[in-house]
DNA sequence: TTGGAAAGTCAACAAGGCTGACGTAAAATC
DNA sequence: GATTTTACGTCAGCCTTGTTGACTTTCCAA
């Protein structure tokens, strides 16, 4: 028996691996929560957040790209774009050089609603990396991206900075 | 201007908190998919999932007590409730004390499917703990627990260790 | 020139949230 | 003892957001 593996690997026993769970549950809960009171004056849900935000993380990008990004269905996604465009948040651009693909832009009311979304987002985001300190992000984000499926990993690292 | 503070603040600019965002969306996915590919194999969701596991980690809580852990109407709970009931993986026993009450405990084939659950989950998170290491681990819980609302740090630290 | 990729659209369906209303039993309070 | 509150269940209906399948149009590229 060895004492001190046992004492190193207590982060790893069934116990501390759940309560990990039920952190990252909880915790989901409140990233969520500021966005979503914001969404519903605008009647609009997470999906329309979502894809607010990654068009404005790559302006331009098309909705192919887009749909590898969010894992859903085109047609899950085209439904929430298409509401998107036709309230004059998101301009849908036939490509110049291949004019089957539709590059996205926010609009400036589109880029109006991101940034209060993401200002509401930050603010919970910003205060708990305050408090946790700057070794605590740097775990979290560790971690974070340890969890991550490879598909998604690649997407992560595609994003700017 | 002071080079140093800004220099020790990069964890709080406006890049690094959308890609802190972003990380926990893109690892989200990655935490809830293995349990997702074995519930749709029972025909059940993530809710159920949810269920199970907070039974299981209070057995005999009332359903009230669940309703304020999950965060959903009891017409959204008794839905899923219902059928984990029906099908046996769940009991619903009435109250010694408070009759009005209903007292939940998982049967011997709520267990096993929780415990399958669990594996899968745990064994990403396991491994996702095992290469980022204990000092990241440490972190990840203490910006987890700083993101969570008053209400769901409450839940979060009444359960068991 | 033709095959296939990209995009859009229609229809139908399911999970899982929600509100509102109603009923029942039991506990608590007046 | 009568009334009110609490805990729970249930019915009905609605919404968002995911799914599959089928079909069309556009248009690049082999």
């Amino acid at each position: 028996m060895d004492g001190h593996s046992g004492e190193k690997l207590l982060y790893l026993t069934d116990e501390q691996l759940r309560k990990g769970i039920e952190a990252m549950f909880f915790a989901y809960r409140g990233f969520t929560s500021d966005p979503d009171r914001i969404l519903e004056k605008y009647g609009y849900g997470r999906a329309h957040h979502r894809a607010l935000h990654f068009v404005n993380r790559s302006p331009g990008t098309t909705v192919n790209n887009l749909l590898g990004i969010l894992g859903v269905t085109k047609q899950s996604l085209n439904r929430v774009l298409r509401s998107l465009v036709d309230d004059g948040l998101v301009e849908s651009r036939v490509g110049q050089r291949d004019k089957r693909e539709r590059h996205l832009y926010l609009t400036p009311s589109g880029t109006s609603l991101e940034r209060k979304l993401a200002d509401a987002q930050q603010a919970r985001v910003r205060a708990a990396f305050r408090d946790a300190g700057p070794e605590a992000v740097a775990g979290f984000r560790k971690v974070l991206e340890a969890m991550m499926d490879a598909e998604n990993k690649k997407h992560f690292h595609s994003l700017k900075e």
